[in-house]
DNA sequence: AGCCAGGGTCTGC
DNA sequence: GCAGACCATGGC
């Protein structure tokens, strides 16, 4: 099939390695030649860096302009990190933290896949969670035209059972998976409300789910609904505030604590000797 | 080999 | 409200 390509010029401040393997998505794979191939909207893309030059090049099909508008929103090319790492940078701890990892983006994710792959991120390690997606794909979702795999719909999930998600070996989320896809094709769960909601009640939107607990949903809040103040809170965080910021965020930071915490979560994760004991 | 992983639920104080 | 057991599986 026909390939073709989109290029974004002067996008500073990205980095693809740092954005894609942060933690936050886990369809994205490195291919040897340092560029990143993953599924997303439907279509498999690879995407590489050159300076601030960013080429995607994908399967001829659909409408330009608009997988062009899907990708600058998907990437969050718009929104302006050097201006938000400068404001975080008041505090030295997170300017060191932004400083190791500056080109993270926050990526905005479809919010099905994303509330779902965090279910199955609790008390999981990121290397296996990306194998249990993996499979889910591949097993249950839509084989695109270009050979790739959709990711489920809550629908297609919703008429399964625990015995249906063996092959995927996800072990005790198999329960949690199938009952956040009734919840939310019934309807006892918006996916939309979230994004809008005061931060409260959309995590208790999320929290309705069995297996959704405080930190799965700021995860898919911030992740794939655009709630950019939440900040998750794993054992990661957990010794890096401990350690970084016994008396809490700052106030300033709070709007954008979520980015922050990505730079953290990065700079913790990489340097697990600063924070022994 | 054994501890740990981008946790949550359930039970018992 | 809070501590502790328990949950499946496999990475390292």
């Amino acid at each position: 099939m026909q390939r073709q390509t989109i290029t974004f010029y002067n996008i500073t401040d990205f980095d693809v390695a740092q954005t894609l393997t942060c933690g936050q998505c886990f369809r994205w794979k490195e291919n040897v030649d340092d560029s990143f191939s993953g599924v997303v909207n439907g279509r498999l893309y690879t995407v590489r860096a050159e300076g601030h030059t960013v080429t995607f090049s994908f399967s001829a099909q659909g409408d330009t302009e608009q997988i062009r508008d899907f990708l600058s929103h998907y990437f969050d090319f718009d929104t302006d990190y050097a201006e938000i790492k400068r404001l975080l940078s008041r505090h030295p701890v997170f300017k060191s933290a932004a400083a190791y990892a500056p080109g993270i983006h926050i990526l905005r994710q479809d919010s099905w896949e994303t509330l779902c792959s965090f279910i199955i991120s609790q008390n999981n390690n990121i290397k296996r969670i990306g194998g249990i997606i993996d499979r889910l794909c591949e097993t249950f979702g839509n084989l695109m035209p270009d050979g790739s795999y959709e990711f489920p719909t809550a629908k297609t999930l919703s008429y399964l059972t625990e015995e249906d998600l063996a092959p995927l070996r996800c072990g005790f989320r198999a329960k949690y998976i199938i009952d956040a896809a009734k919840r939310v094709v019934s309807g006892k769960v918006s996916l939309d409300t979230p994004r809008i909601l005061p931060i409260e009640e959309a995590r208790a939107e999320l929290m309705k789910i069995y297996g959704v607990g405080p930190k799965v949903a700021d995860c898919a809040l911030l992740f794939g609904f655009g709630r950019t103040e939440c900040f998750p809170k794993d054992v990661w965080i957990n010794r890096a505030v401990a350690a970084l910021f016994p008396e809490g965020l700052p106030e300033y930071a709070l709007p954008y604590a979520g980015i922050a915490q990505q730079y953290l979560f990065h700079y913790a994760r990489n340097n697990p000797q600063l924070f022994e004991d």
